[in-house]
DNA sequence: AAGTTTTTTATCGCAGGCGATTATTTCATT
DNA sequence: AATGAAATAATCGCCTGCGATAAAAAACTT
């Protein structure tokens, strides 16, 4: 092996991206008994933070493309989860809303960030080893998303 | 705001989805130039240090399904990055291997690790925080991929 | 006011990523 | 040898995720 740092292990885009898919994973359960996706519950914490947002707001908080976003919330929309309509002050704007449906589903999911957290402490890692890690995620975040 | 655990900052989900987005976009204009896709990059870097798996070994490393590395290496097949061949020894089995094309790009790629922690630390991040970084997320895996 | 630029959302096409299922081969058991 | 179980890869369908582009509205410039 001559290049040692093109080993996966020793990258860290590697890990980041195996750790995204199996935490998404974990959530999978959680999120089948609510019947949404995992982008979705993520638009859904959003909206359930403020109500009533724009594509955009939406697509900066989740750092995630428009193009992304649309077809989602037009899915979320089919599924009776939020409403879209375009702002009469702006006509660009297409304001989001919660439906009743989707905010009632804010009590079902308040139990899947403690029931993961647990899961995640049943391994060797320490509740201050997940906080740093946090921490450290949210600074590269930080410095790449500028 | 009832539910505080509910905020995407407050949960470990969102800062490892969003940093996996971000450092595979850091990616995107080395690997442009090589012509191929992250994935892909993952699929050679593996290949790199075994020439000679099959899509089962492959997809393991990967921590992928076989479901989405066959119409990947399929691709690569087509570019002619890679080989496949059934194996005479056991007919259920798919040998793939790196043709010479696909062998000379690590010359190239050897680089981008070099690159990509050299913008990273343009960050206030320091190198230790990358490594701890790195082998938090490792335990992360460690832990959920049994 | 007219023309230009910017903002905002949507559309299109393509490559993952994965659950469910299938087809084939090999292994294990009787 | 015959049968059932396990392993391996592939297929299908759906939902992201994103680059490129378009369409419409608003803001800006002259």
């Amino acid at each position: 092996m001559e290049y040692e740092q093109l080993k996966l292990e020793n990258q860290l885009c590697f890990p980041v991206y195996a750790a995204s898919r199996l935490i998404t994973r974990e959530y999978q359960p959680f999120l089948d008994r609510l019947e949404i996706t995992y982008p979705q519950y993520l638009v859904l914490m959003v909206l359930w933070e403020t109500n009533g947002l724009t594509v955009n707001d939406i697509a900066r908080k989740l750092l995630l493309n428009t193009n992304t976003i649309t077809p989602l919330l037009k899915r979320m929309e089919q599924q009776a989860l939020i409403t879209r309509e375009r702002s009469k002050k702006d006509e660009r704007k297409v304001l989001v809303k919660l439906t009743s449906k989707g905010r009632d589903l804010q009590e079902q999911a308040a139990q899947i960030p403690e029931a993961l957290e647990k899961r995640l402490l049943d391994s060797q890692l320490e509740i201050d080893d997940l906080v740093k890690l946090k921490e450290r995620l949210n600074d590269v975040i930080e410095f790449l998303s500028k």
